[in-house]
DNA sequence: GCCCTTCTCGATACAGCGTATCGACACGAT
DNA sequence: ATCGTGTCGATACGCTGTATCGAGAAGGGC
């Protein structure tokens, strides 16, 4: 009878592809940090098993190599202008990008990003650099300041610490260590300490990254 | 018979201490890299088992705050000098540093170093930035610049990557990316390239950063 | 249609992880 | 000696990445 026979299996698999995989991990990382993101975790919220996603990649490692790169993808390229301000928008941008994946900036603690959006987002750094007409390797050295300034300060930005918004204990924390007397400087700063939000600290530190690579053009000093 | 009875037995545990513990897991790491080391592993190098690690630390995470502080007080403090000198030997001794213990870069991605040798950097920076006598919001911009590019620096110099060394397939793999004409300033930068030390890259850097931060000061522009 | 080959998929397994739990033992106090 | 407390380490659990293998699907040849 009709009722009794199983009705034709339903497509068994799911369609999967890289750029779904990479956008689970990424979804799944948004909403609970890296360590949530495993392959079981990710196979399931596409609806399939964890040994599924070998078809599409070799290891976790490779994941998170594409989930960084997809981060990068989500950097736009900066509006044509000097070579400040590209500077300044390629920076302001990637701090808007890593701030909704802040678990990107871990991940510039394990890999460098050499994706195709990761290269892409070297060129535009060159590129903008490039405009000051300096010898390769001078370029090199500035864009090097500026990328690792950039990676470097959003980690002190986005990760928890005594700087950056603590809650009350590590402000308590603070208070008692400095109390010590250990850190006498770290006193002065923390008594004259007014609240910088990180947009203008970053900026400001941006500027002065900026004005040393203007000191190195010729005839600059 | 005395050869049938049990010798007395020997004192059953190990001498712990959270120094030693916290040794055992930076000579891991050092010897097979951070992931390398479990509380199975750091355990096992101590003559114990892993749950006596819960009487020094209350979990993993706090091992891998204690390994990060215990390289941070391998970073010596410089010698007495005018603030440039001082932050050149700082930069350059966290980098001699971070070479014995790559895997600290890794660290920085994922937690900010505010144990007491930490704090006892940050105010080494602090104190070489206060010489300038800026006012309190300029010197914490200062400082930021500095440790965020150094902390970017080592991370694009200790992690793999298309520009640190690679071995044939890195290359081959940047090679083929730039033939695709979709980077043509890193196409010229790779063509122009010449291999830049990164003692000497990581110090034109830094002068960037120096020469913006001497900038800042009131009539220096 | 049938049979064979190849590919895909997913269940199962393994070794390892961090850490909870609990029984055995040691030690100190009475 | 007995009791209470603390320490230790074996065991277990849930989770991880990934190897493995059997079942089923799909395609091609006859």
């Amino acid at each position: 009878m009709i009722w009794e026979r199983p009705e034709p299996g339903e497509r068994r698999s799911v369609r999967l592809s890289r750029q779904a995989v990479t956008a689970a991990a990424v979804a799944l990382a948004d909403a609970e940090g890296l360590e949530a993101v495993s392959l079981r975790r990710v196979a399931a919220a596409l609806g399939t098993g964890p040994m599924r996603l070998y078809g599409y990649l070799d290891s976790k490692d490779d994941l998170l190599d594409l989930m960084m790169d997809a981060v990068c993808g989500e950097i736009p390229p900066p509006p044509p202008g000097d070579w400040r301000e590209e500077l300044r928008a390629i920076a302001r941008d990637t701090q808007r990008t890593a701030r909704r994946h802040p678990w990107y900036v871990t991940l510039l603690g394990t890999r460098q990003p050499y994706g195709p959006n990761g290269l892409a987002y070297s060129e535009r750094l060159f590129a903008a650099v490039a405009r000051l007409g300096l010898p390769a390797r001078l370029t090199v050295h500035a864009v090097d300041a500026v990328r690792a300034y950039i990676a470097g300060f959003l980690q002190l930005e986005l990760l928890p610490g005594p700087e950056a918004e603590p809650g009350e204990e590590k402000l308590a924390y603070l208070a008692r260590s400095v109390a010590t007397g250990r850190y006498p400087t770290l006193a002065w700063i923390i008594a004259e300490f007014e609240a910088v939000g990180p947009d203008e600290a970053f900026a400001e530190g941006l500027e002065r990254v900026l004005d040393g690579i203007a000191a190195a053009r010729p005839g600059a000093s």
